[in-house]
DNA sequence: TGAACGGGTCACAAATCTGTTGCCACCTCC
DNA sequence: GGAGGTGGCAACAGATTTGTGACCCGTTCA
């Protein structure tokens, strides 16, 4: 399910890790030496590493440094398998930058344990590419929403506020909510921007603006039901 | 997982129905004659309706056609009971709008199956609510764009047209399908338009523009990894 | 070698978008 | 009834965005 890259100079070791990585459904990418990790970490751009620190050439510590240095690699999660005989202090240096560590010798299951961890730890939230509601059609992917299948040209200003507010249909949305998710403001300006924008909105959606509901000092919301009248 | 409508006069079918339908982790919400169909969809919107033929008042044909009408559930997928005694042609009428239909008796396995089926049909597509390529993080949910951490202030047609080279990095999208995602162009109008777009992208990312290729005479691409160059 | 082509770059004007201000209507609470 | 608060609405001006035309240069191909 996820990629890995396994950095440790011992074949026994990385073979051991790969094989119950691959048993648990991960793409496993593995490097001997610790001059190779930064490359290949922005070649395969993995989902996690697994770093031995004591390496031929440049130790396991440099290398975090490294990964952590370089825009394209500071993102990616670190384990980190340190010998037993280490000094407590290196070990404190660790903690503060990698995600996890083992101590060698370690079991496979406790690795796996900690690899699932971390893994959940920086999981990917999915969304919904396309989320309908009624007769709304919010497509996420073209940045678009149609009414019915006809496209409602919307400006970006817009296009955030009704996304917003189409994130919890039928939810009221304080004023100050939707300042700070569209606009970015922190603090509460009570100009008549936000009120602006909506009834513009609700022009745009023409009929159907009746979706987008006020509630008195509470905020707005989007309705996902509109009570029938006359559609004829 | 799926929130589905039951439609029939008679209560045994429905607890039938309801009964496997629950097993299989379906939210199931149920309904008795034919003139409640059309509001339950409504407030419900189901994801899936499955719809009795033989109604007291309304015949489900008529109610299929109401739901048809209604742009508020026209999307909603039909499957249809029918009594064996019905006639051919009724059948065939029902096949070119019924998204399936089912016979009575029916075996409740089967009637499963067919819901399955159409349910997988018309699955939710999901996507990454955050994609990562390197420094760039795209943020589909607040329609952003940042690198390194720091966000980029686009404009909605530079926004589209990176998402659409960010959605497949190190693929060549030509002219006329990037003319077409992000303008909805059908025609290739061969201005300056999209090199100008492109051009903009690129002074905007600074020097992360690199990652933008050009491919001449065959189109413009998102280039995951880019050389190391002058970081300093 | 030179014409044709494809893309990069610049400048510009039109179109669009955006926040603000001012005013009004309505509601709520004294 | 009146004051104060809240949101709807119109108008406006500044800012931004956008497409296009002109020009250039490198590449390709005859």
């Amino acid at each position: 399910m996820s990629k890995i890259l396994v950095v440790d100079d011992e074949k026994d070791i990385v073979d051991l890790v790969s094989l119950h990585l691959q048993r648990e459904g991960h793409e496993v990418v593995s490097v001997g030496n610790g001059l190779s990790v930064l490359p290949a970490a922005v070649k395969t751009s993995p989902d996690l590493i697994v770093l031995d620190i004591m390496l031929p050439g440049i130790d396991g510590v440099q290398v975090h440094r490294r990964l952590r240095a370089d825009t394209r690699t500071r993102h990616i999660p670190v384990i980190m398998l340190t010998a037993r005989a280490q000094t407590n202090d290196r070990i404190a240096g660790l903690e503060s930058g990698a995600d996890d560590y083992l101590t060698k010798p370690f079991s496979p299951r406790e690795l796996m344990l900690r690899i699932g961890a971390v893994l959940r730890r920086s999981q990917k939230v999915v969304m919904l590419a396309e989320q309908r509601i009624g007769e709304f059609l919010l497509d996420r992917k073209n940045m678009s929403l149609s009414i019915s299948g006809k496209l409602v040209e919307l400006t970006i200003t817009e296009l955030k506020l009704i996304t917003t507010l189409m994130a919890n249909p039928d939810v009221i949305h304080s004023r100050s909510e939707l300042l700070s998710a569209v606009w970015g403001y922190a603090d509460d300006t009570h100009s008549r921007t936000l009120d602006t924008h909506i009834k513009r909105l609700r022009d745009k959606l023409g009929d159907h603006g009746r979706h987008i509901g006020t509630l008195r000092r509470q905020g707005y919301f989007f309705q996902s039901v509109v009570e029938e009248m006359s559609e004829a």
